[in-house]
DNA sequence: TACGGGAATATTTTT
DNA sequence: TATTCCCGTA
């Protein structure tokens, strides 16, 4: 059969290469936008043209959305149909495979994911029932989920994990362990599975039952990996299983755009790849069909600071451009006006704000500029920060879906007990007990016909549950009952803004029209797999954090927040390892932009602390030349005097010992000796003790910081 | 016990 | 900004 595509005239020479691979392992390095997409699309392509059926091909990429997109465009190429391909993200294929075989390891169905909020209810319930809940030097929920996650991704032991990680909770390692197994015991009893056990047990599935790992690999003849940098052991182990009976692996990755360190992806993934897949093929993708050349000069120039190897030089076919620049400016508002003005004009000048991006590194920076943007009518999409799934109403909602699903789901039966007036935590509580809620529920719930005030709402929860569980409805059904209950109880908890709330729900109502089961409905949901709004949705400016906005380009690209502390993280610099990092992260920023590129940081930061703190341009930019990267905007001589922003000057410094101090970075602390002149050391509950040069001010009960000064 | 209201507090990144 | 904490009241 003629191929319908010219594949030689689409593609360079090495990407053909890649494309056409014979049968075995490939690694593909291929640098920031030199068409790897284009490639690994191309690569199904060719696959299926030459008659493998599409049901045989697995894609593993890094959000759902990704997979789908490369499929569409094989679709598109081959007018042909590939629906069969086995397309997402390895948590996802992890929850399907343990779905399957996973009472061949002791764990029978049903088995519901838990999401990070989940996650820490239950460890907050443990924390109160072990007594360590009011204890305020213990680490609260979220750090011991931190703490759980961060040793398991690494694949350590925990006694070892707590020293090597969080010395200074080491003190609390007997009752840190006793949560440990509490927390694992819970979701056992409860047939809950978090996120990391989902890779987990899906190891310890194909490692104790080898037949089911062969079964899984067998019904696959080609697996291709996207973004294979940011895969950690846990992953790269269960694509070893899943190739072991065919050994066709293509991988593809860029070293320099590792940025999932934090969830244990280590680039040295990649570098082991030809030892660990012996006579692999590889192929470097080298040439830059995204950005212009002004653009690349800064990504290579950045990445040459870094202290580990890189091996790539990115080159452009468009030498012309404007160079990047680099503005600094006085405030955080400067800041967002400066970015309002620059979209407008460049939206004046014929971009369309969907070729637009705002990126910056937590979900949070962005909040001034939303609110600039919104005052300026300027259409825009947050993506990454909060998720729509983590709200409590969403979660309620779910709730009663969750507990048909898996009558075992204390947590949601906690949620929809808690919904009913008059029943508080200590009732909710007494009733789901340490004993599986389980079948018995109409039971237990009928024991509340004891307190007058719930007996008016028992009966419709009831009935909406009976109906629930009487007969197998498909997910928008069922959805649609609950709603019914849901919608009268939703303006009552939220008063004010139910009605965005309402959409919210609304939204989830429409994804469930995808599914008719109720397990992979509330499953892609947890790995927030399903597919949202409409990709492609016109007209919109993307706001998003850079971790989301890997893979993606715009024309033209603002980056803001550039400041120590902000970017990179403080919370990213314990360590030489995450400090570089974090300039890989900004190298992805970087590469991000095809035409124009705007880096920001305000030099002061917000006035919350009491006076105006100096900040200092991040690192990374410091040493870059004003030739490949020019600088605008004076240097604000408007630093305040240390008069203001320190009330007095004291024998002690004006910040007696004990006396609860407010760091811009590091959050309230507690001074513990200020053994010199203009030096205190805190102790940070968070970062344990520092001794801090006096850059920050005293927190003061009720006293608002001056007015901030005009612009 | 539940719950309202006001204050405190935390904000890295994602599955 | 938005959740979580804490306390007084019913």
């Amino acid at each position: 059969m003629m191929p319908k595509i010219a594949y030689e005239k689409r593609l360079n020479a090495n990407q053909l290469a890649a494309v056409g691979s014979p049968d075995g392992p490939t690694l593909i390095i291929a640098g920031a936008g030199s068409g790897k997409t284009r490639t690994l699309v191309y690569r199904v392509a060719w696959l299926v043209e030459k008659g493998i059926p599409p049901e045989k091909i697995l894609l593993l990429t890094f959000t759902r959305k990704a997979a789908q997109e490369m499929l569409q465009r094989v679709e598109a190429m081959l007018g042909q149909n590939c629906q069969g391909v086995a397309g997402g993200t390895f948590h996802a294929l992890a929850y399907k495979i343990l779905r399957t075989y996973g009472s061949r390891i002791g764990l029978p169905g049903p088995l519901s994911v838990i999401d990070r909020k989940d996650s820490e209810e239950a460890i907050g319930k443990l924390l109160k029932s072990l007594g360590l809940g009011k204890n305020k030097d213990f680490p609260d929920r979220r750090e011991c989920l931190e703490l759980h996650s961060r040793i398991i991704n690494r694949g350590t032991p925990f006694e070892k994990g707590v020293g090597l990680f969080y010395p200074h909770w080491e003190p609390f390692l007997p009752q840190l362990k006793a949560l440990e197994e509490g927390y694992e015991a819970f979701k056992r009893q409860h047939c809950l599975l978090d996120y990391d056990d989902l890779l987990r047990f899906t190891l310890t599935l194909f490692t104790e039952v080898p037949e089911v790992a062969e079964t899984c690999s067998a019904s696959y003849r080609y697996v291709l990996v996207d973004e294979y940098q940011d895969t950690n052991l846990l992953q790269a182990e269960m694509v070893r299983f899943l190739v072991q009976t065919h050994g066709n692996l293509m991988v593809v990755g860029d070293d320099s755009q590792s940025i999932y360190g934090f969830r244990g992806a280590h680039f040295k993934n990649i570098m082991d790849f030809p030892r660990s897949f012996p006579r692999s093929r590889l192929i470097t993708l080298e040439e830059n069909y995204r950005s212009t050349q002004p653009i690349l000069n800064l990504a290579n120039t950045l990445i040459s600071f870094s202290n580990e190897r890189y091996s790539k030089c990115l080159f452009s076919r468009s030498p012309q451009g404007l160079p990047p620049v680099c503005v600094e400016l006085p405030y955080e508002e400067s800041q967002s006006q400066f970015v309002v003005q620059q979209l407008q004009k460049l939206n004046r000048e014929g971009m369309a704000w969907q070729e637009m991006a705002v990126l910056f590194r937590a979900g949070h920076h962005s909040f001034n500029l939303e609110i600039a943007l919104q005052k300026q009518g300027i259409p825009f999409v947050k993506v990454g920060g909060r998720r729509l799934v983590e709200g409590s109403h969403i979660k309620d909602f779910l709730s009663y879906l969750k507990v048909v699903a898996n009558p075992q789901d204390v947590l949601a039966w906690e949620r929809i007990l808690r919904l009913l007036e008059g029943l508080g935590p200590k009732r909710a509580q007494d009733l789901i007990g340490q004993v599986q809620i389980g079948t018995d529920w109409s039971q237990r719930l009928s024991s509340l016909q004891h307190y007058p005030r719930l007996r008016s709402q028992m009966e419709p929860l009831e009935s909406l549950l009976k109906e629930l569980t009487g007969e197998a409805l498909q997910p928008t059904q069922a959805l649609e009952l609950i709603w019914e209950y849901y919608r009268e109880l939703l303006p009552r908890i939220y008063e004010e803004d139910y009605q965005r709330r309402q959409k919210e729900i609304e939204e989830i109502i429409r994804v469930s029209l995808n599914y008719s089961d109720l397990e992979a409905f509330l499953g892609d949901l947890a790995l927030e797999a399903y597919e949202g709004e409409k990709t492609g949705e016109g007209g919109r400016l993307t706001l998003s954090t850079v971790h989301s906005a890997k893979g993606l380009e715009w024309k033209a690209v603002f980056i803001i927040w550039l400041t120590e502390g902000r970017f990179p993280s403080i919370h990213a610099l314990e360590t030489a390892e995450e400090t570089e990092e974090e300039r890989r992260l900004l190298y992805v920023a970087v590469t991000r932009a095809k035409e124009r590129l705007f880096l920001t940081y305000p030099q002061a930061l917000s006035p919350r602390a009491g006076g105006w703190q100096h900040h200092e341009i991040c690192r990374f930019l410091t040493p870059i030349p004003k030739e490949i990267l020019p600088r605008l905007g004076e240097p604000t001589s408007s630093e305040p005097s240390k008069k203001e922003v320190y009330p007095s000057s004291d024998p002690d410094n004006g910040f007696p010992v004990g006396m609860r101090v407010f760091h811009p970075l590091f959050g309230t602390g507690v001074i513990q000796e200020a053994p010199r002149e203009r030096k205190v050391r805190v102790l940070f509950k968070r970062y344990g003790s520092k001794v801090l040069h006096l850059d920050f001010a005293p927190l003061e009960k009720g006293e608002a910081p001056d007015a901030r000064p005009a612009l």
